[in-house]
DNA sequence: TCATACTTTTGATTGAAATCAAAAACACAA
DNA sequence: TTGTGTTTTTGATTTCAATCAAAAGTATGA
């Protein structure tokens, strides 16, 4: 808890005020690996913080692949947010990787904070500006680099995730079956 | 740019003097059909609301090939939201698709606005939310549908678009060669 | 009108990754 | 330690899209 607080005071100057509000719409929860935190189909009104463990955002596809849209590790935040800003059911899965433990907020209060403490829109405009960034950079890599490519960065961008997230996870991310990342990864060890 | 003073309306309540402001720093300016408004390398300082016509932003791979990250139409913002947000030079070039009228915001100026009328902040970041939403969306349809499917997407999407923007620019859009966009049109046009 | 440049289509071939299938490796609990 | 389930690897084959190449179609200006 006392990492995003820290994260937050980075950005920000926080009156005790804020900070007390902060900590009263937060709970900080565990969950064992497998745990699903948000059910596709579900209304959202949650999301999460990071503390320690792995965790991931999925859809399904019509043919009952997996697609991961987003992993999340310590100090980052992860939810449908797709669903959060559109105030319409999720279409995303939210689980445990690995067991983990999270702040958990509920969105409408926290869409409050920022009429209670206005000096929270600069901070989360600039998460939001990151976040906007980092995906922008996905689409442009994605695009343009092949699958290897994407997989070497992959491991330069999240250099601890290997350990802890299988193969077809990674595969899932990358847009590729497992059997093909395996390739990728024997081409990699024979160099 | 009336345009763009409505659709701020629609999300806040806009005072007189910060109407004034944003009138101060914003430039109407028009380009012609191919003129490039942001220049791969150099710094951003320009993000640019368009009035009429369209626009693209592209990065060019290693090969040559370019890949498009962005379309722009009426209403719509583009830059090079990488460099603009993170303060490097352009990785991106922005240029007309046709002839174009846009507004032209100083990147410095414009984020001097939240300082003096903190009431656009809540505006931003609604824009930045529909941007965050927009971009995952992308991403799961280019995770999970095939090619074909994608470029039907995009015709829903940009209904209009067709007429003016050229078969190359929009299977670079779609991370598909021209030649593969063309027989998936004529594979279309059969049915 | 023709000439030129640009854009799209079509054809033949190649290549990268998907699929189908099975074996090997690994993890973990009884 | 063995057995079971999960995950990864490997092999054979297919499929989709890329590439190379050329033709056809379209637009524009001299």
């Amino acid at each position: 808890m006392q990492n995003l607080i820290n994260k937050i005071k980075n950005s920000i100057s926080l009156s005790t005020e804020a900070e007390k509000y902060i900590y009263s719409i937060a709970e900080e929860k565990s969950f064992s690996k497998g745990e699903v935190l948000i059910r596709s189909g579900q209304t959202v009104n949650k999301t999460f913080f990071v503390i320690h463990g792995s965790l991931r955002s999925f859809c399904v596809d019509k043919e009952g692949k997996d697609h991961t849209l987003q992993f999340a590790i310590k100090d980052w935040w992860i939810s449908d947010f797709i669903a959060m800003y559109n105030h319409e059911p999720a279409s995303l899965t939210v689980e445990c990787i690995t067991d983990s433990t999270v702040i958990e907020f509920n969105a409408q209060k926290l869409a409050q904070i920022y009429l209670q403490f206005p000096e929270f829109e600069p901070f989360q405009r600039k998460t939001l500006e990151r976040h906007v960034v980092s995906l922008h950079k996905r689409i442009l890599n994605q695009l343009q680099l092949a699958a290897s490519e994407r997989y070497n960065l992959f491991l330069k961008q999240y250099p601890n995730i290997e350990q802890h997230v299988s193969n077809y996870h990674i595969a899932s991310y990358l847009g590729i079956t497992q059997q093909s990342l395996s390739r990728i990864r024997a081409e990699i060890a024979k160099k």
